[in-house]
DNA sequence: TCGGGTTGCTTGACCGGTCAAGTATCGAAG
DNA sequence: CTTCGATACTTGACCGGTCAAGCAACCCGA
C-alpha cells in the first residue's frame, strides 16, 4: 500500500466501472423479483437452494455460509427467521457438538419451488440470454479467477 | 415467467456461480479496506470520487446517484452524514429549483487523497493483477452488456 | 394563470447485516 | 486427565439501506 500503484488506465477504468456496475445493481434485482414472488430475499433463496442440492437436503451452517457467500453470523440471523418459518430445521451436529446442521423442510421445498421459476427466468433474462456458449465459458473462467483471489 | 425456462445447465451453472460468487464478494471486501485506511464505506467513497471527476467538482444528486449505482434515497441519507463531516455541501440549483447540486470541499478532496491509494492497490490485486489486457477488454465488454440488461 | 401531473429530493420507520462479545465443544500438549 | 487455544455458533447492539410518504418546484394544457 506503500508502493506506488498507478491509477487505472482508460481500458482498465472502463472495465471496472462496468464490473462494479453489475456487482451493486445485480444483488437489487434479483432481490426484487424473488420478494414479490416469494416473500424470499435472494439470500433467503440462496440458503434454502444450497441446503436443497446437499445430500440429505442437510449441511453444517459453517459450509452453507460459504457456499452462500455470506458470513455465519448472517447465516445466523436468517436460519432463526427461516425456522420461524417453518422452511428449515436446526439440529445438533452428532458426531461435533460445536456444530449445527440445518435441514430443508417439506415447506421450505415448496417456497423454493415457488420462487424458483421467475429467478430462473430472470437470471436467464440478465445473464444467458444476452451471451453465447463460448461467452458463456469465458465469463466463467473470468469469474472464477477474480473470485479466488477475492476469497483469499 | 409462465413460460418453462429450463434451470441452468452445468457450464452455466458454474459461470452463475462464479459470478454471484464475485458480486457477493467484492463489496465486503472494498469497504473493509476503506473502512480501515479512511473510516469511508465503499458507497461514501463512491460519492467523492464521483464529484472528484465532475466539471465543478459539482454534480445534481440524482445524476450523481446513478453513476454511484445507487439509489437517490440512499445518496440522500449518505450526503447528509458526508455534510456533516464537511466532506460535501448541498446547495439550491440555480436553474431548476427541485435540484439539488452537491460539491465536494476541500476536506473531502483530501479524505479521498487518503483513502485512493490503498482503494487502487486492492482493486489491482483483486481483479487487473490477474488479467493481461485482452481479458480486461473481454471483461469490460461483457460487465458492461450485463450491466444494460440489469439497468433496463 | 392556474390546475394536475411529473420530477427531484428528503425524511422516518422498519428491517436486515456487521461487528464484537459470549458460550460451548473439541483437540492436543503436558 | 486437565488445561489452553482453536473452532462453531449465537446473540444483541448499532448502523446503514429500503420503502413509502411527503413536500416543493417545474411543466404543460386549457
Amino acid at each position: 500500500m506503500s508502493d506506488a500503484a498507478p491509477w487505472l488506465d482508460d481500458a482498465e477504468m472502463e472495465t471496472w466501472l462496468a464490473l462494479i456496475g453489475v456487482v451493486m445493481r445485480l444483488p437489487g434485482a434479483l432481490d426484487g423479483q424473488l420478494r414479490r414472488d416469494a416473500e424470499l430475499s435472494y439470500f433467503e433463496y440462496v440458503v434454502l437452494a444450497g441446503l436443497e442440492h446437499a445430500p440429505d437436503q442437510t449441511m453444517r451452517m459453517s459450509d452453507l455460509a460459504f457456499v452462500c457467500n455470506g458470513s455465519l453470523s448472517r447465516l445466523s440471523h436468517v436460519a432463526r427467521r427461516l425456522e420461524g418459518e417453518g422452511l428449515i430445521t436446526r439440529f445438533a451436529c452428532p458426531t461435533d457438538g460445536r456444530s449445527t446442521l440445518a435441514t430443508l423442510t417439506d415447506g421450505g421445498r415448496e417456497r423454493l419451488a415457488t420462487a424458483a421459476p421467475g429467478h430462473v427466468t430472470l437470471v436467464r433474462q440478465l445473464i444467458f440470454d444476452e451471451l453465447d456458449e463460448v461467452e458463456v465459458r469465458e465469463l466463467g473462467a473470468l469469474a472464477k479467477r477474480l473470485l479466488g483471489r477475492i476469497q483469499a
